[in-house]
DNA sequence: ATGCACCCTGACCATTCGGTCAAGAATTTT
DNA sequence: AAAATTCTTGACCGAATGGTCAGGGTGCAT
């Protein structure tokens, strides 16, 4: 009897295992492209033999759908504060502190992300037209609801959106240009409150918002 | 005699078939990504057979980098304006409008460029660390000046122009994104003004200059 | 203890890729 | 005209890649 429920501590593992191989996916893909990086590279950074990923992810593009499908979802999450919040000040503000965190301990998934809209979406080109259309559908309403009640300027929502999501994807997905022009050496913890605080404040007044 | 002058007819055949060659290789190195990229799907776009295209250009990464090289030179460029400016709502306003103008103009470039960067600049490290290092100092002098005769609020330059590259850079490099954003419809001419617009009020207005 | 389902991996295969080459065509120089 | 240089291209090659598979190992239920 029970014959669903395989058993646990076998479920525990495989799962474990898989996190493994995505979060080495990850990094790959994102250092490589999805053309440059080689399954042996992915076995290498996982330190498994090749035939055992293939056993967890039967292809490349399995494997990377995974990772891509991951990311994304980070990405939606990262705008939980955007709606309960009361007004732009609190809303945008905490919005823009999320996705410089992302950039901060995400750069990798960002990474793959960029590059998999870069190349047309080949593979989640759906989410793009069912999520994230409404998502962000969705955003633009609360954002015209405050332009309404006088809390910010009637600036384009939709253009807004967009420059906060260049902004903060910049700081990972252009981490190395940044590295090579701030004397080679990564952002600091101080150098990356003054990110946040110099992209929320040209921001938030930009769009008239009285910090 | 006159041995070192190749005959002219000669000299331009062979530089608009390398022409032909670059904007072929542009196009694919940006749909593909350089791991993606295969030499045959290049000389098809080009309409020639792959061996000529290795006549040309010996080696794939001899190919891409002179299309890495030519985008950095427009990159470049489009800051002509800058400096001979009398302040920052002429001088950024028309960094602004360049870099727009670029994106829309040659979108596949920037996605080479963004590639090249995001993988860490392989191919051109050096240019970063001495031209692009020089080119961003001499910019962030131009705006501290104009912060110290007081036409501009007192935000930092270097993450004001993160900023800029960021946001121009992002209607070219997710370009595919914007357009499933907009029903599925690539920007019309009204829509790519509404977007220079939205980007240079709430960019300028965020740093404090009057337009 | 024994059967069974899941896990592991070295060896292997077909395909594809970047790059070469030789032989001929075209163009310029003498 | 004929020699010399440059251009063109089909055929080919070694290396690398994604994916397969057989055979053995491991842990759980009965």
């Amino acid at each position: 009897m029970n014959p669903n429920a395989a058993p646990v501590r076998k479920q525990n593992k495989r799962r474990e295992k898989e996190v493994v191989i995505l979060q080495a996916a990850e990094k790959i893909f994102a250092e490589e492209g999805f053309g440059g990086a080689t399954m042996q590279l992915i076995a290498d950074a996982a330190q498994l033999p090749k035939a055992n990923v293939h056993y967890y992810f039967s292809t490349k593009e399995e494997l990377y759908r995974q990772v891509v499908s991951n990311i994304f979802d980070v990405w939606l999450q990262a705008a939980g504060s955007f709606e309960e919040s009361d007004g732009p000040a609190e809303g945008i503000g905490a919005y823009i502190d999320a996705k410089m965190e992302i950039s901060r301990t995400r750069p990798a998934g960002s990474k793959v992300w960029a590059s998999e809209v870069m190349h047309g979406a080949p593979i989640i080109q759906d989410y793009l037209e069912t999520t994230l259309v409404e998502w962000t559908n969705s955003r633009i309403q609360a954002i015209e609801a405050w332009i309404a009640a006088g809390l910010m300027d009637p600036i384009s929502p939709r253009h807004l959106l967009y420059m906060i999501w260049a902004t903060t994807q910049h700081y990972a997905d252009f981490g190395h240009q940044i590295q090579t022009l701030n004397h080679n050496s990564p952002l600091s913890e101080d150098e990356w409150n003054r990110a946040k605080d110099s992209v929320k404040t040209i921001i938030l007044k930009g769009i008239g918002v009285a910090t």
